[in-house]
DNA sequence: TGTACACTTTACCCTAAGGGCAAAGTCAAC
DNA sequence: GTTGACTTTGCCCTTAGGGTAAAGTGTACA
């Protein structure tokens, strides 16, 4: 039998790290003298802990891991198959995730040497008050959360282009979403897809005109919160207010980058100085 | 001004970690009501909770933003553009390491489906006992630390290999590390970078032949600690001591994956039966 | 004016995977 | 018998906040 130090050096794990997954259950050692408490590991052992490094170095946690070592013999290859496709589905998205950021990292640092602030585009994002007409839209509407998002575009919007190829209707713009909720959630957000169309037919209804606060981006996902911020920001200083839920008409693709985003505001220069934290979605909501 | 709830719905970040941040002293409200210690935010600080936010998004720990916040006016736009190159290529090795896992787990996952166990390899790690002979070795030992290694191998093995080439000297063998450390030590290993050659001349030495455990390994370097792990198994079963530094031979280039580990062990059948802890490095070392 | 309810405050405990340190007990070698 | 290496448990610490509670505050409505 091996004492804690010398399993340790073998396995090239700490003996307090040990000692930890004796704690929560994840390998127990073989043999515990009753008179010092003395832990004792088995040569058996070092499969199995090797194993856990394995596993470690595929980044599941010490939970799943002791899942996985509890799994029945008969049903253990499946399932262990299973564990690691799902985790390189992970690894694969936060791979992504990092090359995304990455191009953004790269983009700013350009802008930098040229001696352009990284938040400069924030002062390059210009809000227009503007008096919109009712419009006539095909619409989808869907609780979102905020995970469904990314696939959620595609999915609503080529539902609602393959309903006005199927039924020959006329397209009159590009697409553009509804957000119903009254503030953002991320469990879960009231969201309307829609595109404007000719026709009235079942699944159509108005959106209403009136004035509007209205941006255009250009440029990545990731800035389109600012560009909420930045609408608010000069609603509070023009005091208007917030009246109906807000919008965005993606004048490209909704998968590329360019967006605009509108908010519905009632002109009402007398009100409280402050943006209503809940905007009342019962006046008017105004197109860009 | 702007109540904590109406600031943190317009940056789309959690009261709570407006007041983590007010305790840690990243962002600091304007304004303080002295009777009820109300937060209040001015819109002014929109900004710099934006640039907060880009800045985690970047994978930035709070106290690099804090830094990067308090810097002064003229140095600025220079160190963000350093720190923001560091944490680039902190990325980009995160990522590496990523596409490393992602190919490890594909690897598995295939053994899986042919029914082949994740640790089979190990059952079929090798290890024989045999006699080696003296080697004219030219060497260079360095202390390395763990991050030192990967550019390491490349490094001081093109040294000798110039060495050779400028010396004229006669190749006898592949590239070989020798490990003089009593132990393994993140922080900093006596290593010894050695290639055997005919001549005899400064910097060479004869690495003593004897009795030796080998194991021959053909896969990743990630599988180098088991092979490792499996040889001190073999040597406490078969009763055996380790009495010399343990090496590598590199019998493919060491940035490939083809790799050959040795210890040299005095052949003792009456001795201790755990493996010394601290291998002595006094006696002999043998080549595989 | 009273009440209900939304909002804010501080305070305390919790996370994952151990690291660091201290005090006390134990083991093996000399 | 002594020394030094090893082991034990226990406690506090880490990141970036989340959850909840109790108490105080602000405002809209009847």
């Amino acid at each position: 039998m091996l004492s804690i130090g010398e399993f340790s050096k073998i396995c090239e794990v700490s003996a307090k790290t040990l000692r930890y997954y004796d704690e929560i259950g994840l390998i127990h050692p073989d043999e515990i003298n009753p008179e010092n408490g003395y832990r004792y590991y088995s040569i058996r052992q070092l499969k199995k802990m090797l194993f856990i490094n394995r596993l470690k170095s595929y980044h599941f946690s010490l939970e799943e891991i002791k899942a996985i070592l509890e799994l029945e013999e008969d049903q253990a290859e499946e399932k262990l198959c299973s564990a690691l496709n799902r985790k390189r589905r992970e690894i694969q998205e936060k791979l992504n995730a990092f090359e995304y950021t990455l191009k953004q990292m790269s983009h700013d640092i350009l802008n930098l040497k040229k001696g352009i602030p990284v938040l400069s585009y924030l002062d390059n994002i210009e809000v227009q008050l503007v008096e919109t007409q009712p419009m006539n839209i095909l619409y989808m509407r869907q609780m979102m959360s905020s995970d469904d998002y990314a696939l959620g575009y595609g999915k609503y919007f080529s539902r609602l282009y393959k309903k006005i190829a199927a039924e020959k209707l006329t397209l009159l713009g590009t697409p553009m979403t509804i957000y119903h909720s009254p503030e953002y959630n991320p469990a879960g957000n009231d969201t309307e897809f829609a595109i404007p169309i000719e026709e009235t037919v079942k699944g159509t209804r108005v959106l209403p005109g009136g004035l509007c606060a209205k941006s255009v981006l250009k440029g990545s996902y990731s800035e389109l919160t600012s560009v909420y911020a930045k609408l608010r920001e000069w609603v509070e200083n023009e005091e208007y207010e917030l009246v109906k839920s807000p919008y965005e008409v993606y004048v490209i693709d909704p998968n590329q980058a360019y967006r605009c985003r509108g908010f519905g505001y009632r002109g009402v220069f007398s009100c409280n100085e402050k943006i209503g934290a809940r905007p009342r979605p019962d006046i008017l909501l105004n197109a860009p």
